[in-house]
DNA sequence: GCTTGACCTTGACATGATGGGAAGGTGCAC
DNA sequence: GTGCACCTTCCCATCATGTCAAGGTCAAGC
């Protein structure tokens, strides 16, 4: 199976596919005589696993652990588990510092009249950092 | 004022003012007979301007757009509510994306044992892309 | 005056994951 | 045997930021 094929039937670009082995996470691919590289249902396992843990937002060194244990029959599922509640921490992080940001912009924007008028109060506070207390 | 006193003053550091220049988000700063960067008040007003917007999450891009909007004097407030709105929006898309992820990850570590048995359907969903119709 | 240390200068390189493109070789169908 | 789709490697770009290196400058202490 070429490059392309496996990229569409795993849904991993050809780009990143060759990315991944140039970085060591997937095995280097089987070549043809003309130096096209072969893939296997087996590669072609690891490659959705990759796509699958990438969709879930994991980076590639989590994948790189994850892949790990995959491949690790006497692995226990805590480790696993652990990274996975790690990640898990991470986004709710990432998504309470975007509530944050949202909160204030939408207060912010709530009070800007939005018209042809030059003043708004999201300019102010940008300008000053003291908008809150001047607004409310 | 040096660099390395508008970088403490401002909360940007040296070299993001630098880059900011090198970029054309602001103008050439002043130099000294030696070739060092001045900076006055009016430069410090925009640096902070631009550190509050980063606080925000504003890309470089809306912020030239809103330093812009900011210095025009006959600017409409609506143009600035649309790039906040717009702005608000994006943070909004990942912060759903994230919650999809979040959900999916957290149904099934509530699922894995997390002990020192192999089984888990983490790696189960991963491998397969079907775990949450195995498990529910 | 000289040394020292803190600061400045430019420039290059790294991050993380991905895309884009160029230049050249290969495989297959007509 | 020609054309087209695909493959190869390699380089560059993103975005905002940091790090490091090699060298110049300033001010204070001796």
């Amino acid at each position: 199976m070429n490059i392309g094929e496996a990229a569409e039937a795993t849904g991993v670009s050809a780009k990143m596919i060759r990315h991944y082995e140039s970085i060591g996470l997937i095995r280097e691919a089987g070549r043809t005589g003309a130096g096209y590289r072969t893939y296997g249902p087996k590669d072609l396992s690891t490659l959705s696993f990759i796509r699958r843990a990438r969709d879930l937002g994991f980076s590639i060194a989590q994948i790189r652990d994850l892949l790990a244990l995959w491949q690790d029959r006497a692995r226990a599922s805590g480790d696993v588990k652990r990274i996975a509640n790690q990640h898990v921490d991470e986004m709710k992080e990432k998504m309470r510092l975007l509530q944050e940001m949202v909160h204030t912009l939408e207060h912010l924007s709530a009070h800007c009249h939005g018209d042809d008028r030059p003043d708004c109060p999201i300019l102010e506070q940008l300008a000053s950092g003291k908008a809150e207390e001047a607004c409310c």
